[in-house]
DNA sequence: CAGTGGTCTAGACCACGGT
DNA sequence: CCGTGGTCTAGACCACTGT
């Protein structure tokens, strides 16, 4: 087994670690046992380096599913460390991932002067502009949550005439080219008020977990401004953490 | 100015990822403009070689300090990525770093036969047993969550004659060898239940973020079931997220 | 074109774990 | 002792960006 197309444009590590990754999974299914042979097994069998092998070993540490022993080896990690984390407020992915039937229902779209807070957290000079999406999501049809989204017109002068049911975030990377980097997001409960409790149809007094959240590409531009309010007898936040590698 | 000590046995790669750090923290706190050299500038400069320039660069990068951009250089990322996303659940590390006094009130402890639940959480066979640890965690003296966490008796045999004020993560690490490396949160809003009202302080039928944590070791043994619940006039959860880099 | 980061090689020495 | 992963070097060629 070729693994490793050495005619191919993609590069080596990746290959490797691709297969890896397929391989593991694989064994995984099976409920077989299986270790990861050492750097130089590999270098040898696929007639690469070990630089080549470490990088793509790198990775897999990285994702969680592998991990490291000095002096002894490199083994699966057990544990079940499926996905990557994702930014804190789902999106259209992770309401697939939990085998859902995501919706969209944009509620209002307009521009307008922001209000002080906003204009702050988006870094506005007087008279920017901001285009407020205001959105019902929803799963098998179901409300889960609901979302104000705030972006500086400037950004993306005509995101208005765009297609908003679908992803927000893939439409600004690649119309607009707004790499969406950091992101910093403030959580915490609180009561639902009654207008949002009838949109998301639920009780008056439901907790809801509310999210505020600034997103920033690596200049440092503000890009969006998310609120959302989520119902919390239909959607549970589920985070997998790998432990931080520095080094 | 010799950044890079070659007597230490520091790696070169740690101590000049050190080194950049310190500089771009520097500079932002004069709120100058710095832009990161270019690899073969930095190798030269310090005599080492580019792929160990790479290597300091590409956990810097991790880390959501620069950005990087094929044939153009490295940048410093402007966004406010300070600091590595936490394990869901904060602790007094994360306390601290709010600029509060962290406080611990050991509320009880006990060796128990656990429940079901907790038992295929913890993936307990029959007649295994668990040690109960609940505490009060305070900020400022003010009660801000409260925890119980089940850890097998097995792994931990003399758990509850350690000091459990301290962090609980650090005894397991150090004591037991217990190296945390996954986490599975989920977390959820509800209205706080009387007897938990009273220990933190707040009025009956208040909203509070609940929280149940699984920890997994590489081996993928679970290592500890955690419960907590936490007050939301008085913490709020935040989160900073840097883009997943893969490859 | 020159300079940048991206990929890759073929070596080397080290610290560590287990025999 | 040997095999493991951790660190490091001195090259090389490539794709991409800007002038």
């Amino acid at each position: 087994m070729p693994a490793i197309n050495k005619q191919s444009r993609i590069p080596y590590y990746f290959q490797l670690a691709d297969t890896l990754r397929q391989q593991i999974k694989d064994a995984a299914a099976r409920g077989r046992a299986m270790s990861v042979p050492s750097e130089n097994e590999l270098a040898d069998k696929h007639q690469i380096s070990r630089a080549t092998v470490r990088h793509a070993l790198d990775i897999l540490e990285r994702e969680g599913l592998i991990y490291k022993a000095r002096g002894k080896g490199t083994f699966i990690a057990k544990a079940r460390a499926k996905y990557e984390l994702t930014w804190l407020v789902p999106t259209t992915e992770d309401i697939l991932r939990r085998g859902w039937k995501p919706g969209t229902q944009t509620i209002s779209t307009q521009r307008i002067a922001p209000v002080p807070s906003i204009a702050t957290a988006l870094e506005l000079g007087n008279g920017d502009e901001v285009f407020e999406i205001h959105r019902l999501r929803t799963a098998d049809g179901e409300p889960i949550c609901l979302q104000w989204s705030y972006l500086p017109a400037q950004l993306c002068p005509d995101l208005l005439e765009q297609n908003l049911t679908a992803s927000l975030t893939q439409l600004l990377e690649e119309r607009y080219g707004l790499r969406l980097w950091t992101a910093r997001s403030i959580l915490r409960a609180r009561l639902v008020q009654p207008a949002e409790a009838k949109l998301l149809q639920i009780p008056r007094n439901s907790p809801v977990i509310y999210i505020e959240q600034n997103t920033f590409t690596p200049e440092g531009h503000a890009v969006e401004f998310l609120k959302s309010v989520w119902r919390s007898d239909r959607y549970d936040f589920v985070v997998n953490l790998s432990r931080s590698l520095t080094a």
